[in-house]
DNA sequence: TGTACATCAGTGAACGCGCGTTCACTGATGTAC
DNA sequence: TGTACATCAGTGAACGCGCGTTCACTGATGTAC
């Protein structure tokens, strides 16, 4: 699938004025493609829309992408890494020591970049765009925040500070999952799951306009929300 | 809006041949499109198809349906009605004492709901229908599933088996709300909204594929997870 | 009960639009000797 | 450094498709006297 690059070694950065060229133009049009979907929905992005946006041919998008659904690929690819990156940036500032203050650091970065990029938050945690299949690159981007709160969880365990034993509820994860997490026992994994799922569910409902009407303070809400979240996974919260 | 009906007062039901013929037109028509809308997303519901599905012109489909926008808003309603139906009915044959038993009565009914109608869940919960705008109807029918949990934790806090007294985190939710939900104080109240937004959270990340390879057991884990949620809004809940 | 008129359902053609993708082709950029 | 050839970028036309909505029209169903 790699487009065959002569002998210049695949991984290294473009030499030849040619492939400077062709990088930056696939630069250019992922970044309308990305520009167009906050205008419209994943299934009305258009790649003569995209070519009109560059002034060039609509034909000759596909000097660069093979395909509409390759785009999407990529745009998928790419929110999962924009938003894991801006929560593991924002996480890293803090205290080590500070299992809290990661905690709130982690889910206000990934909740910052959803409202800043609805759009692209609907694709990677809204409705499934129809017809398309997940290919398994994707997978270990979509990971990334989870991994995250994982390492949150698993330094609190660490440190003896989670607030639980150890044990219950075996058998409902699934095993990959079980020995990907820090082994704190399936009742805490299962707990940072649900944690890490509730997170995307107050985004989603903030971000989709559920809470019209419903939450007036939304940064109040969240973080009084992701604190009570915090002490559901087992996090040592006093009060909150 | 309404259609002007001659003089047999618009809400009684049809009398004339006319009249029920379209009644039943117009609800083959609701039927075609939600039927449609289970193999493709709301964006490429398509009126054309629909009459296409009915064997009629496709300008017929204008003698009962103003617009496709008006058609999406129709499935929209329908939506919420369905499963605020489904929970209210599945909960209403629980003991009023179970207080639990309720919660996960409801929860239960959503969750299956839901994985019945991943498309039309989808309408509902997945992301906005891109230019559609929510007419302010589809805002009580959307609150159903909502008033029926706060009424189970209103019902706990009239039998004093609430877990926590209500006094802090105000000027949070949305005065409106905070008076249209049973008094239990704001701090109560705020879990309620968090717990009815992780449910829809839950579920969403099971129906739009967020689980594969994680949870593998869902059943359990939803229980599971819902009696986490349930002491999380402040029920009685022993283990869990 | 019968006739004259108004209302409505349904048709088929048309308007104007946008889409993804392919293809033969022209120039420019690179490569090898 | 210069020439001959291969590779690639970009073009514009075309294919075949589907869409929402409008409009003038034909028959059938209702209504009023």
């Amino acid at each position: 699938m790699l487009s065959k690059v002569p002998y210049c070694g695949g991984m290294s950065a473009p030499r030849t004025a040619r492939e400077r060229a062709r990088a930056e133009l696939t630069a250019e049009i992922v970044a309308a493609a990305r520009h167009q979907l906050a205008g419209v929905g994943p299934t009305d992005l258009s790649l003569r829309a995209i070519a009109r946006e560059l002034g060039m041919a609509s034909s000759a998008i596909y000097r660069y992408v093979p395909s509409r659904d390759a785009l999407l690929t990529r745009l998928i690819e790419d929110a999962y890494d924009a938003v894991g990156e801006a929560a593991e940036a924002t996480e890293a500032d803090v205290e080590r020591d500070d299992l809290i203050g990661r905690w709130l650091a982690a889910t206000r970065a990934v909740r910052a970049w959803a409202l800043a990029h609805p759009h692209e938050y609907a694709l990677i945690y809204g409705s499934p765009v129809p017809g398309y299949e997940a290919p398994t690159d994707t997978i270990d981007p979509a990971g990334r925040v989870g991994l995250l709160l994982a390492s949150i969880l698993g330094d609190a365990a660490a440190s003896g500070a989670l607030a639980r034993p150890a044990d219950e509820g075996a058998g409902v994860l699934d095993p990959g999952v079980v020995a990907a997490l820090p082994p704190v026992g399936e009742w805490l994994q299962a707990g940072g799951i649900l944690a890490w799922t509730c997170l995307y569910g107050v985004i989603s409902f903030e971000v989709f306009g559920h809470y019209e009407n419903v939450v007036a303070d939304r940064d109040a809400y969240f973080d009084h929300a992701m604190l009570r979240l915090a002490r559901l996974a087992g996090l040592p919260v006093f009060d909150g």
